[in-house]
DNA sequence: AACGTTTGGCAAAGAGGAACACAAACTCTG
DNA sequence: CAGAGTTTGTGTTCCTCTTTGCCAAACGTT
């Protein structure tokens, strides 16, 4: 069956579509832009840019200030800056140990951000759903219900984004949970629930808003327990035929490696993850971010045991590495999670052997950086999942709303 | 810098120009189609498809033929089909022991295609260049220059896209070599000449002719001596930040495995190349094609040497595959090259290594299936590649024939 | 033969951006 | 400090392309 998303035709409407959302979308990703830049990045003219931005102005997404000279010649152009209280997203992470949410305006200011610690254990999808209710209720009344776009959320877990069901979140100890469902009714807000996998919105937040912004061929990798990933081509999240791309973590990359949790052995889990790496080092594998912390002090400190582990991993890291290099030429490879915090120790390694193992065409340009937003990327990733409801078609937002005052 | 491809700005001479487009590319594609199954398939009204045919029809690149009626009620919608002759592209195909040269038309349709052996010395670019033009004069006789779009090239070797440099051909034992530069100037016409890695071609030809049409999400494996391939994402070719992007054959899939010309180890190529293949049975490794049919012809038979060798080569595939079903999760693998050959032999095995190490999520609709292109593979994609330059933007092609047209 | 259905043909309308002229706001120069 | 040069906002008109609406043509059904 055709939907009207597979319909190639272009329309006069559509035109009209795609560059409100490429203005919208430039001010979301990038800021404050003067009006001259708007009609350079997208090759309309001066007349054409000022409708649009008019429209959006109207419609309260954007604000337009005075420019202050610059030394150039030539009049200033306006400075047209995303309002955040023209258009807000909801946006909620399920953690194993942690629940939270936020409050974040058009152009990406985080608002408000709650986050409460959660025993351990296995809670039922109601319960689950009644404290994320309790943990937004406050943050809701600091925002025009008018101006709420959509809600996003990031779950440890394999999720179907087509109806937000989870479809296994072993961590959660659910399996076939209709989240966004649930979450939906519980709210009572008229607007699209959007779930997703917390490693795939992690490397979306860093593609977004952390340290692959603007860069379009990314291989971000992420992990605690598990180990995850998120991989941009061209710009755009790696989704997959169903959904289900980016399973970095069980790359076969040790034939003679251990059983892994997914039911095949030697996947780059097995040999990367946090338990792998406390064992290696001889810890507690069930030590956790403490652990991590610890044993990253260890080799700072030139620990002999410590430092061998973590040789051993940056090693493996590397081989992985070498292979998503060779699969997917990225321009930059962005560490998230727990390697995140051990990229200082293991970088170097990391970066030698990726030089071993890769093709030289392939990694000539890549480099390998530690994420810059920590513990929050996957709820902000989350937030800009939700956004793309707003940024794919801002028209379809707006326009109501003026259909609807000018009725008033 | 901004170049117009960056602009993201739309306007009306952007509107039909991706019309006409989706109009030729879906003509290209998938064949003939009513009119009525355009407007359905656009979204367009009848009147704009019209127009649109009109101005095809008028450049000579569609033609309209009467359709049968089909026992519906209603006037029947008259079949557009492409006209062969109304544009045509120019292929070759740059192997270790061959050469070949076709003349492709709109739609697909091969006018004429010659194919030459030659000794497996390394040649000079100037020797293969002349080889190339001699093979093409003959098939350029055929074909009105005015309808020449491109030529696209296929070649055993990394190739930087922007400017058709050959950067390593090792079998061919060339490095930086300019073969689109001087082919262009050798063959003296005024189109565009495109270059491509043979795998990347291989799998578009998969992908728009073969055993993956209208399959948006592949994963393409290759190979004779060396293990390629091409991943096609959204319907789009995997590329990479520098275009050197779907290096599956140098994943690593065994650290512990045996030296790969890349300079790494426990390369997958080291484990199901062709040679690797030929030493698992005990045969000559340089066997090549011969070697490979000779060996599926005793597995066939049931001799326990090459069943054992099969089987390590079908397990090491599957473990391979199930590292891609897992990173890209598609709709379909094709086996090309010498695992198209080889595929009657090893099905089995590798859908049962893939069951049992890829993720369940990932594989559920996935099928391996053989090639159906053959030895014609790359040069078939290297003529799709070409076409590309008429389907992207129909209109550069064809305003320009109809001004010269009535300006005389 | 009359009717419903689907489609092509054509003219008029509508939507949206481009082009152009002019005014405004800045810098630079003498 | 005045005037020239430059860049940008404003407003009007024009152009391109698609849609809308009406009629006729070509088919099947009753």
């Amino acid at each position: 069956m055709l939907t009207p998303r597979d319909l190639v035709g272009q329309r006069s409407e559509t035109v009209r579509r795609s560059n409100l959302s490429a203005i919208v979308r430039e001010l979301h990703l990038r800021g404050p832009r003067s009006r001259s830049e708007l009609v350079a990045r997208t090759g309309l003219t001066r007349s054409a840019i000022r409708g649009l931005i008019g429209e959006l102005s109207a419609a309260g997404l954007v604000g337009e200030t005075r420019n202050e000279p610059d030394g150039a010649p030539g009049r200033p152009s306006p400075l047209v800056h995303p309002n955040p209280g023209g258009a807000m997203v909801l946006a909620f992470e399920v953690k194993v140990d942690s629940l939270a949410a936020a409050l974040v305006g058009f152009g990406g200011r985080v608002q408000a951000l709650r986050r409460v610690d959660r025993p351990r254990a296995h809670l039922s999808l109601d319960e689950i759903v009644a404290d994320l209710v309790a943990l937004a209720v406050p943050l809701l009344r600091r925002a025009d219900p008018e101006t709420l776009v959509a809600v996003g959320v990031a779950v440890a877990g394999i999720v179907r984004r087509a109806d937000g069901l989870v479809r296994m979140a072993p961590n959660l100890g659910w399996r076939d949970e209709p989240l966004g469902l649930r979450l939906a009714e519980a709210l009572d807000v008229d607007v699209p629930v959007l779930v997703a996998n917390e490693a795939d919105l992690g490397g979306l937040a860093e593609h977004r808003r952390g340290a692959a912004a603007r860069v379009d061929d990314v291989v971000y990798v992420t992990g605690e327990v598990g180990v995850g990933g998120s991989i941009t081509v061209g710009g755009q999240a790696l989704v997959g035929s169903a959904g289900y791309a980016a399973e970095i973590g069980h790359m076969a990359v040790n034939p003679s490696g251990s059983r892994c949790g997914c039911g095949s052995s030697g996947c780059w889990e097995t040999e990367i993850g946090e338990r792998a790496i406390l064992l290696r080092a001889g810890r507690d594998p069930h030590g956790g971010r403490e652990g991590i912390d610890e044993l990253v002090a260890a080799v700072l400190a030139g620990e002999p045991a410590a430092l061998r582990a973590i040789e051993e991993v940056a090693t493996w890291l590397g081989i992985g590495l070498a292979t998503l290099v060779n699969i997917f030429n990225p321009a930059l490879v962005v560490l998230g999670g727990v390697f995140e915090r051990i990229h200082p120790v293991v970088g170097r390694t990391v970066e030698r052997t990726l030089a071993d193992r890769s093709l030289p065409a392939a990694r000539e340009l890549v480099r390998i950086v530690p994420g810059t937003l920590g513990e929050n990327g996957p709820i902000i990733g989350a937030a800009e999942l939700a956004f793309e409801e707003l940024l794919h078609d801002p028209a379809a937002r707006i326009r109501p709303r003026a259909l609807a005052a000018a009725g008033a």
